[in-house]
DNA sequence: TCTTAATAAATTGTCGACAATTTTGTTGTT
DNA sequence: AACAACAAAATTGTCGACAATTTATTAAGA
């Protein structure tokens, strides 16, 4: 099971691979964000029918990584700063309750988990600041592990099943790739302290200032790149 | 457009009309919660082929109100304690912050309408307190105009296009059609004050504590049903 | 030349049939 | 009677073809 979504099954079906398929090209920006998605286009450098192709693009459409209008067709969702921004408020809402609830159900295995991995994350600096998407896995897995400690699986399924995707699309296309470094690893630090000590409103007040954070600098190096295209 | 759903567009296809009907037939339980789905049985019963129906059904997924797995096929949701109590806590942690960016975001324009909506509903104690599942939409409508407020699409999507559905559902099937009557009616009009005085910090604590009030109300309910059942 | 209308091409929606898998039912053995 | 292996039936997944709608192209008129 990949790192990158600890709630996926094995896919069995053809529709199953060409879903995971057009997921990464459309995360890594293969398949441009916004464009338009031809359906004949597709099953044909797939090798498969359209039937299954809107299969696989129903469940793209599932986590809001493409759109379909009846009749008119699909589009592969647009990377907008407004969207990233909304994404990011939504998150600190989602992950900041999911908190919480992990501050309320996690178990003591759990706990011991999580501190076994900040316990490595702290000895090994690359994962503490992931030079490429496929290194992020460091932040991305503290994330996972606080979501899926929350044991509400309604979060669980909204933020890993959905938005993870969308995250990653935008970490991805938007090359923000590392995390902030060492002030993110002080912060997951003390958020695993609040859970640990069962201080649900604390932890969600960390977890929601920890995402805004990321959120504003991230924002900051859209605007330099802005700024930059200007010159 | 129906009150029930600001975000629905007019169904132009065939798979779009089964849709809603499967969805009022499941949320009002003529289809059983739990049940499984047998594609050939429900294509016949609504003369549609199976590609169609299984349109229909994505749809449904998508707004979590059936489920499906690979080779094995499709069960509408159960409608659980547990599973209730998540949602309400997911609604907390959403509608909190589409409150509070509401209280940042909101026309002018929509604030009179949000206040005439008010008047409204002081007016006629019908709406406060509705006695039937379709006569709920004095507080559905307070909600989706605070959700559609926020003007963060993200949120409207998540909230309105996929909780929303369940949480008519389970207020249908438990019988939870008046939402505490007339203390919501007052919480109703201290949320609208405190966004309109782009108060968003305590627009947010009144939105999660209005629905905490409302989860709590409900699982009350449900525990003196279940008492009565073992008499 | 620019609009508008009509027509042709392409794309999406729907259908029925076949293949693959799961479920059910049967048979045989312990 | 209980269990296992096998066979039959039913269900889901996939395919290609046709219908309905949208988009592109052409023709006509102002």
């Amino acid at each position: 099971m990949p790192l990158n979504n600890p709630t996926r099954t094995a896919p069995v079906t053809t529709a199953d691979k060409v879903f995971e398929q057009m997921q990464h090209a459309i995360v890594e920006g293969k398949i441009l964000a916004g464009s338009k998605i031809s359906e004949p286009e597709l099953a044909k450098q797939y090798q498969i029918s359209r039937s299954t192709l809107r299969e696989a693009l129903n469940r793209l459409e599932k986590c809001h990584l493409v759109e379909r209008k009846a009749n008119i067709g699909s589009r592969v969702v647009e990377c907008t700063t407004q969207g990233l921004l909304e994404l990011y408020i939504t998150r600190e809402a989602l992950e900041g309750m999911a908190c919480r609830q992990a501050a309320i159900n996690i178990t003591d295995e759990e706990i011991s988990d999580m501190q076994a991995m900040l316990q490595r994350h702290s000895q090994s600096p690359a994962l503490q600041d992931g030079v490429s998407y496929y290194q992020e896995q460091g932040d991305l897995d503290f994330h996972y592990k606080v979501i899926l400690a929350s044991h509400n699986q309604q979060l669980i399924n909204l933020i890993c099943g959905q938005l993870y995707h969308l995250v990653r699309m935008y970490r991805c296309q938007f090359g923000m790739n590392s995390p902030r470094a060492s002030r993110a690893f002080d912060e997951h630090s003390h958020i695993i302290q609040a859970i640990a000590d069962r201080d649900g409103e604390l932890a969600e007040m960390l977890m929601r200032r920890h995402i805004a954070a990321s959120r504003i600098n991230i924002e900051s190096k859209i605007s330099k790149i802005k700024f930059q295209n200007k010159q």
